[in-house]
DNA sequence: CGCTGCATTGAAATATCTCAATCAATGTGG
DNA sequence: CCACATTGATTGAGATATTTCAATGCAGCG
């Protein structure tokens, strides 16, 4: 199934066969994108949201002069601008990292579902919720740790994210940023942000590769550097608690 | 009506009457809170929303140090923790400014609300999706703001949500916060936001009192500084497009 | 081979922090 | 009413973090 990683490892509850099935009957085509490609402009009128079945995606506000700001990132598994179909437009802008492919979702799809699965319009809603957790400490990683934290921070939730869609192997990063993404998701140059790496491999946490391959060396140092915790995350047993309340 | 201000300005299609009635008898208590009060605290398993009738909220998350980092502030007509519905617990903490008045809302009320009223519900989940937004332009401006445009963009933030509630006279800023709160808002010292507010002043922008009020002297100037713009506030007329889909 | 894009490094400029002191307003107890 | 403590604003001086500018290295690619 193409929409099999939704909320993976999120939901205590899991969703129902049926409500799997009508998500994924709703989406009405697979795009594949190449890299560092424009999905969806700030602004822009939205008729549809994507889902994103594999690759990664950043979102951005751009400031004045264009530079970038990242203020978010998608992994497979996550829906890209669900919220776009309770807004109708977006504030910021979404883009491919490398090649991508994600599932086109026409809000009339949606709405549709809404209506007919509450459990499942929960879990929409929880999942554009997710997104907003991830932004609160996002805005805790630029505003409390300097670069090398920062850097740190974002790779300790990237490694968390991705092992709750069963993406990472313990060793490698396959999220293939380059510095200057790093740089513009922490808020720093990219020259300094060479430098953080630099010394984040000095002291052996991680390995960058020149080609934006990242081998993690030491993981529990990594978390305890940027004082990492990922409860923010709410995954599967974080916590018992019934997610999402009863049935 | 003690909810009445709910998503004022924001949404091109109000509420209907009823869904405004069914709202307001959801409020289980009024309760007033002292200044500096914690309401929520992370992680904290929730039963209840709060909305927020008078007063100022800070929501913070704290590093180790206990040193904080504000993530979001509400006003009058937000819903504080409205997300804790969905999610169950928090992954911040919530507290007070100065005194407070808040509406408490159960969440049991709300499931009630939830599932009778559909285009309710989207407004609903429309409002936590605001937060998100507001989310993503605080990351911009802790990311790519120096100190001084950090603090005009909060301030332009606030003037432009205290228009909306029509809480903004025009020339002081209704919202106590203090310098420390200012640099807890914007990832600076607080020694650091006493200089940038003196640059402010020499520019003949704001006039800080050392009491916490601040004089809005040139409101353009202001917005200029931090190139601010406000879409992300999603208010009316902003574009023409009927937010939240038809009825 | 010569591009091009990215990583890397050095040196100087700038922004921000830290520490420490002073000031002004406010409240409290006598 | 005064003496004193407290809180937040303000300022100075030196330390540190980050940026800027400029150069070099390195790999893939037509």
């Amino acid at each position: 199934m193409r929409t099999e990683l939704f909320l993976k490892g999120r939901l205590r509850h899991d969703l129902r066969a049926e409500e799997k099935r009508a998500l994924e009957d709703a989406v009405a085509e697979v795009i594949t994108l190449p890299p560092r490609t424009t999905l969806v402009e700030r602004g822009e009128r939205l008729e549809n949201s994507y889902y994103l079945i594999e690759g990664t995606m950043l979102r951005h506000l751009d400031d004045r002069k264009g530079e970038r700001q990242l203020v978010g990132l998608n992994i497979s598994g996550d829906f890209v601008d669900l919220h776009g179909f309770a807004m109708k437009r977006l504030d910021h802008n979404v883009g491919t990292l490398g090649q991508a492919v994600v599932a086109k979702v026409p809000h009339k799809a949606i709405a549709t579902l809404v209506d007919q699965f509450p459990h499942l319009a929960r879990a929409m809603w929880f999942s554009t919720l997710l997104d907003a957790a991830m932004h609160r400490e996002w805005i805790f990683r630029i505003g409390r740790l300097n670069a090398e934290g920062r850097i740190a921070h974002l790779i300790a939730e990237l490694i968390d994210r991705l092992k709750f869609v069963g993406k990472y192997d313990g060793n490698e990063l396959p999220v293939p940023l380059l510095q200057r993404d790093y740089a513009e998701a922490c808020g720093i140059t990219s020259v300094h942000a060479n430098r953080s790496f630099k010394r984040l491999r000095e002291r052996g946490i991680l390995d960058p590769r020149g080609d934006g391959r990242i081998i993690i060396l030491d993981e529990a140092a990594l978390y305890r550097l940027c004082e990492f915790d990922g409860s923010y995350l709410y995954g599967d047993g974080e916590l018992a608690l019934e997610t999402l309340g009863d049935r």
